[in-house]
DNA sequence: GTTCTTACA
DNA sequence: TGTAAGAA
C-alpha cells in the first residue's frame, strides 16, 4: 500500500468566485446548483460568504463536462456523481495492489508497475507494462529475493 | 472589489 | 441562466 500519504490533503478552500474561475461555471450557476443540492458548500455559521473545499472543483467541472455534452443539469449531475463512485473503486484497487512502480522510460512514460502475487498462486507476479505498444498484462516467475 | 439576494428578461 | 440593482 504506497497510496495513504497522498490522502493527507490539506482541505484547500476557495471562494465562489474562484470556483467560477477555476471551472468556468458561472457563479451564478454556482449558486443554483448548491440551492439544488447539487453541490456543497462547506457549511459554517458566521461567514455570509460561500467557500467550498477545493475538492468540489473536480464536481463542478465533471458537471459542467456532461453539459458540455449535452446532458441535462440532473443528468451531468448523476454522471458526475457515478464517476466519482467509479474513481473512489478504482483508486480503492490501485492503492491497494499497486506495490511499486518502476520507470522504464522517463522520456516516454513507459514503465511496469508490479500489481503483487497472482492470487492462488505465490509463484507468479502480476504486472501492468506501459511501453510503445500501449498497455498491457504479463504475468512472470516471483524474481527471487535478494536476502 | 467581491458576494448576496431578489427580480426581471 | 444572464444581468442589474441595492445592501453588506
Amino acid at each position: 500500500m504506497i497510496g495513504k500519504k497522498l490522502s493527507l490533503k490539506a482541505d484547500v478552500i476557495v471562494g465562489i468566485g474562484d470556483l467560477s474561475k477555476m471551472t468556468g461555471v458561472s457563479t451564478r450557476q454556482l449558486r443554483y446548483w448548491e440551492e439544488k443540492g447539487y453541490i456543497q458548500a462547506v457549511p459554517s455559521k458566521k461567514n455570509t460568504t460561500r467557500k467550498y473545499k477545493f475538492e468540489m472543483s473536480y464536481k463542478v467541472q465533471a458537471i459542467k463536462r456532461y453539459l458540455d455534452q449535452g446532458y441535462t443539469l440532473a443528468k451531468s449531475v448523476e454522471q458526475a456523481e457515478e464517476l466519482r463512485k467509479k474513481f473512489e473503486i478504482w483508486k480503492k484497487f490501485i492503492m491497494d495492489k499497486v506495490e511499486k512502480v518502476e520507470i522504464v522510460d522517463a522520456e516516454n512514460d513507459y514503465g511496469i508497475i508490479d500489481l503483487g502475487d497472482l492470487e492462488g498462486d505465490q509463484n507468479k507476479r502480476v504486472y501492468g507494462v506501459v511501453d510503445e505498444n500501449g498497455c498491457h498484462f504479463e504475468v512472470r516467475r516471483q524474481p527471487d529475493m535478494d536476502k
